[in-house]
Formats: structure tokens, C-alpha cells, sequence
RNA sequence: CGGCUUGUAGCUCAGUUGGCAGAGCAGCUGACUCUUAAUCAGCGGGUCCAGGGUUCGAGCCCCUGCAAGCCGACCA
């Protein structure tokens, strides 16, 4: 890269690298440097009377100066927060070289830059605890300006704010906008605490395979891969449940995995293609307890990020306290739309649809049906913490029929602000009933329905060992976060969302352009004609055309024994 | 996939009827030894997302494309 493409301020930075080496100051050494504090640490212990920060060593990143001739103040930011630091040029540099201060300091270093520092703490006139600085060294010169973000009694000036920026540089936005970090911070919060509750539970983290050569467990549509050496196609998992049931079958009583899976599917506020779920299930339980023990973690989640159950979202306050109401699917139905569901036939389900406006499509069976009611006449009333529970079979190939009825199956899905965070049930074990129900799928895939599970045989074959009586429940983390983050988008709790890549501005060779304008004279034309024309030398024509083919500006065809040159608008 | 909105300096944003490209912060030069959106004086900085069209003249009007956000469709 040469300065003629850098912005003014990154060719100034560039600049001071060098003066800096000039000064035989290295802007990125190897040493380590030890800090004794944090800036956190300083403001929550500092006490003035007992002056008991003499002597600190502290690292950060330069956010702000205020040079004011022989004396700066500047703010350091490190991985707790930001500290005020105070620079006088004679305490700096106490000989008669004052350098350090006057050229290092205030001309060569940068909002960005990265910097240990030594000094005392004390109390500013205007009451900021500030370090005094006696000593600091560079760790890190930074060549391209940052965002600057000011803010005072609360209100921000210039705020880093574009989506698209902060989504494609999260590291920017994670030094600029301290909220931003402290949501990704809450997020390993909620992993960390619902992994401490199984631990006390004794259940076993564990690893299951994302390449797998049958995507199952969900009812989605995966991404294919390939192996190359296998000479096979592989898929990345959409759900990671029938390994771990495998597991239960093994001999493991409870197993749990906080999992990727990826779906090749439509992205939008509340869908990433990749994304995080905690599946578990644990042997000898059925739903009802499971619902149970759903309730506590994620009252105790909500403990641990807020210290109390009531949480704002949107325009809510929702209240994780424990029980939450249960609620059959068919009564949730019933109440909203005043159609009984049970003992209907698909004709039947598909006219209530047609009567309450719900589109479908021949593909569809009763599962799906019923599932488009509920989607869209019951899901969005349940804003409090609400378990669904008693699913029809039909929409529930992996699941134990229910106890009393056998139409339905013991499932409940946990909704908090109208949406599912959780899904759950009694495990099918029965080998003979599972094979019926992935048949059952298979006639929905040839009806039409492109995310029918497919036929699992190893699978089939683990449960004819036997599994024992185990319920699973599958949590989503992203989701989950969101609500306990308020955060309206999933894009506010994935720190690298998936976004389109960047187009880079494509630049062209001067031999590049000399052909690209022969080529819009007179297009397409003789490759030979062409070359003549150009009057470059073999290398620099190959080289030039060769460039516009990668990039997609020009096309060489070979018509018989011509080749023949096209330009691509 | 469809509708709406947005894209201008490192950042946040103005830009009138189509008539020399603007501000604040940041940067540079200078002053200033307790400032905190530091202050004061001066100066520089632009592929107006890309490509095409209309026009004497386009940041602005028209067309095509790219990217992003929101809403909807699809989808857990």
C-alpha cells in the first residue's frame, strides 16, 4: 500500500511510526508489562487520606487528551473502563531532555495508541481520580483513527452508531461503545451459569459431531458439504439430538452440549445462520420434570444478570419468577381462535385455517396445520415466562406419546415475549413407534414438505438396544440473551453476524484500462487483432487480460479455432 | 423474495430550484503546568456507494447495480 491511498490522518500515524523508530523507540515491543491494577480497581479503592495507590502500573488504550502546554490529562481505556491519567513534562522527564513529554507524548502518539504507565494516584481539583504519571511506555501504535465518542451528564456527541459499520468492525464498536461489550459480557454470564448448575447436577459436558451425514433432530433445511477423501456429502448439523441420545443409551444419564447448528435459511432479526442452542437430556425423567427444571434456570439466569427476577424487554417487564403457567396447545388454541383442534381430521384443520385467514399449501399435514395456527393466532399473547405443553403427535416425530391421550405427545415449548426460547419433551424410546413416525415423515417429504426428517437407521438401531425413559429440552442461547439483554436484534448478541462480504472497489492496472477501452470500441473482438492493437509485450498483455478475466470485466471465448475477446457490462 | 428508508471528510451529520463541497468532533501549526464535550488563534482534509443517462452544468433529476436498516413474505 502506498501513501497516496491512505486517508491524511492514517499517512500522519504512519509518519510518527517512523519518527518514533527514529527515536529508537520501538511502537511494538516484545517485552511483557506487568500491571499491578485495573482502572476499576482504582476508582472503587481508592482512598485519598490513606494514599493507597503510591505506585501502579496500568495498560490501556489512549481514548481522549487534553494537552494544555506543560501538562496533559489523557483517559486510558482498559478491559475494565477508563481512568483519567495526568502527565506534567517536568515529572515525566525530570532531566533536562524533555523529549518524552514534548515530542513522544504530545506530537507522536494518537487517540488509539496503547500505552503502560507508572505513577501515583491522587484527586484532580475537580475531583477525578487521576493517575499522576512518572513513567510510560508504547506497546502498541495505532494507524487508523477511531470514532471519537464524547459524552457528558449523560449525553453522547457523535455516537459510533452505522449497523453496518459496528456489525463488520466489532472490534471498533467494542472500544468505543462500553455498552456494547457489556451485553456480549452478560451473554457468557448465562452460559457460564446455567454450565455451573449441571456441573452441581453432575451432568456430563460433552461433544457431538457438526459434520454429520444425516441432518437430524429438527425439521429444517441444512447446509451441504463435501468430503473430499470420503468422497461423501456431509451436512452441518441443524441439531445435535439424536447423538446425544445415542449417549443416554450408552450408558450416560445426563449429557448436555452447548451446540452450533446452522440453517441454510432466511436471515432476519431473530435468524442468524449459525447459532447457539444448549441441548440436555437427562435419563429416568419425563417432561414434567423437565419443566421444572427449565423454570429454575432460567430464573436463576435472570438472578444472576440482574439480581432480580423482573426484567425490562421492549416495552415489558417480564417476570422470571418461578412456576410459569402451563398451558395445553389445544386450550391456547381454543381460547384464541375458538376452534377445538382435537380429534380433527386434515380436512377439518385445513378449513379452520382457510375460516381464520391462515394460507396453506397441499404440502402440509395436520402437523403443520396446526402449527400455522398457533404461530400465528397464540404465539405473540404469551409475553410472561408461559409453557405450552401437549403437542400433537403429528407435529412431533421424536416425541413419547402423551400419557392420557395418544393424539398428542408429552412436549411443552417455554415462550417468553412471544417467542419460543425453549423446546422440550418425554423422549421417544419406543424403536417401533420411532420408525413409524420417520415413515410418517418420509410421505410428508414426498407430499412436498422439504424439512420432513429424513430416516435415521443408526439411530433406529441405538434405540433397538434401548434407551432408557429420558427427557431432553433444547434451549436457545441467542434468543435467550436477547431477552435477558433487551436487545431487539440478534445481531446485538452474536459478535460477528453474518453479513454479505464486503465488495472491495475494484482497481485496474494501467495495462488493464488501456485493453478495457480498446474492448469498448469494438467488443467482442479478435483476441489477436486485440493484443496487436494494445501493443503490449506478451507478458504485460497476458497479465492484462488475465486481470479482467478475474475480474469478471471480460470474457475470452474460443469460437473454433478463434479466440475471441467479449467484454462483460 | 417484495415495500420503505439510508449511503457525502477518520466519526456524526447538513447540503435550498440542478449553478465553486459545508459544519461539529477528530487531525495539523502555534499558545496554555489541575483539564474533562478543555479553551483560544490559524490551517489542511472529499472516488458525494458504483456504473450509465438527461443537461451548457448533477451530491441533488432518471435508469441499473451493490451494501445496510426497518417492515412484510418465507422460515424455528
Amino acid at each position: 500500500m502506498n501513501n497516496l491511498e491512505l486517508s491524511e490522518q492514517e499517512a500522519i500515524r504512519r509518519n510518527s511510526l517512523q519518527k518514533l523508530r527514529e527515536l529508537g523507540i520501538d511502537p511494538y515491543p516484545p517485552h511483557e508489562f506487568n500491571i499491578t491494577t485495573t482502572s476499576l480497581e482504582i476508582k472503587e479503592k481508592f482512598n485519598e487520606q490513606e494514599n493507597n495507590f503510591p505506585e501502579v502500573r496500568l495498560a490501556g488504550r489512549i481514548m481522549s487528551r487534553r494537552i494544555m502546554g506543560k501538562a496533559s490529562f489523557a483517559e486510558l481505556q482498559d478491559h475494565k473502563g477508563r481512568i483519567q491519567i495526568y502527565l506534567n513534562r517536568d515529572e515525566v522527564c525530570p532531566g533536562e531532555d524533555k523529549t518524552m513529554y514534548n515530542e513522544v507524548f504530545k506530537k507522536l502518539l494518537d487517540i488509539g495508541d496503547i500505552i503502560g504507565v507508572e505513577g501515583s494516584v491522587f484527586i484532580t481539583h475537580m475531583g477525578e481520580i487521576t493517575i499522576n504519571v512518572n513513567k510510560f511506555v508504547i506497546l502498541n501504535k495505532s494507524l487508523r483513527p477511531l470514532p471519537i465518542v464524547k459524552e457528558k451528564d449523560g449525553k453522547t456527541w457523535d455516537a459510533f452508531t452505522d449497523p453496518e459499520q459496528r456489525y463488520r468492525r466489532r472490534y471498533v464498536d467494542l472500544i468505543v461503545n462500553p455498552k456494547v461489550k457489556e451485553v456480549f459480557i452478560q451473554r457468557t454470564r448465562i452460559v457460564n451459569t446455567i454450565r455451573e448448575m449441571f456441573q452441581e447436577y453432575g451432568y456430563i459436558e460433552v461433544e457431538t459431531p457438526v459434520l454429520q451425514p444425516i441432518p437430524g433432530g429438527a425439521a429444517a433445511r441444512p447446509f451441504v458439504t463435501h468430503h473430499n477423501s470420503l468422497n461423501i456429502p456431509l451436512y452441518l448439523r441443524i441439531a445435535n439430538e439424536l447423538y446425544l441420545k445415542r449417549l443416554i443409551v450408552g450408558g450416560f444419564e445426563g449429557v448436555y452440549e452447548f451446540a452450533k447448528d446452522f440453517r441454510n435459511e432466511g436471515m432476519d432479526r431473530t435468524h442468524n445462520p449459525e447459532f447457539t442452542v444448549l441441548e440436555i437430556y437427562v435419563a429416568y425423567k419425563d417432561y414434567l420434570w423437565m419443566m421444572n427444571f427449565t423454570e429454575q434456570i432460567i430464573e436463576r439466569v435472570a438472578l444472576a444478570l440482574h439480581e432480580t427476577t423482573k426484567v425490562q424487554v421492549d416495552e415489558h417487564i417480564i417476570d422470571f419468577k418461578t412456576p410459569y403457567p402451563r398451558v395445553t396447545m389445544a386450550d391456547s388454541i381454543k381460547k384464541y381462535t375458538g376452534y377445538d383442534i382435537l380429534g380433527k381430521s386434515e380436512d377439518e384443520l385445513r378449513q379452520i385455517c382457510d375460516k381464520l385467514g391462515i394460507e396453506t399449501d397441499p404440502g402440509m399435514g395436520k402437523g403443520k396445520l396446526i402449527d400455522g395456527i398457533f404461530g400465528e393466532k397464540c404465539e405473540h399473547h404469551y409475553i410472561q415466562p408461559t409453557f405450552i405443553i401437549d403437542y400433537p403427535v403429528e407435529m412431533s416425530p421424536l416425541t413419547k406419546r402423551h400419557r392420557n391421550n395418544p393424539e398428542l405427545t408429552e412436549r411443552f415449548e417455554l415462550m417468553v415475549n412471544g417467542r419460543e426460547i425453549v423446546n422440550a419433551y418425554s423422549e421417544l424410546n419406543d424403536p417401533i413407534d420411532q420408525r413409524e413416525r420417520f415413515e410418517e415423515q418420509v410421505r410428508l417429504q414426498e407430499k412436498g414438505d422439504d424439512e420432513a426428517m429424513f430416516i435415521d437407521q443408526d439411530f433406529l438401531r441405538a434405540l433397538e438396544f434401548g434407551m432408557p425413559p429420558t427427557s431432553g429440552m433444547g434451549m436457545g442461547i441467542d434468543r435467550l440473551a436477547m431477552i435477558m439483554t433487551n436487545s431487539p436484534s440478534i445481531q446485538d448478541v452474536l459478535f460477528f453476524p453474518q453479513m454479505k462480504p464486503e465488495k472491495k472497489a475494484v482497481e485496474l492496472t494501467e495495462e488493464e484500462k488501456l485493453v478495457l477501452n480498446l474492448l469498448k470500441e469494438n467488443s467482442p473482438a479478435d483476441l489477436n487483432d486485440l493484443k496487436a492493437q494494445s501493443g503490449l509485450s506478451n507478458k504485460k498483455w497476458d497479465k492484462a487480460i488475465k486481470g479482467l478475466t478475474t475480474h469478471k470485466m471480460a470474457k475470452v471465448t474460443k469460437n473454433g479455432e478463434d479466440l475471441v475477446v467479449e467484454i462483460i457490462s
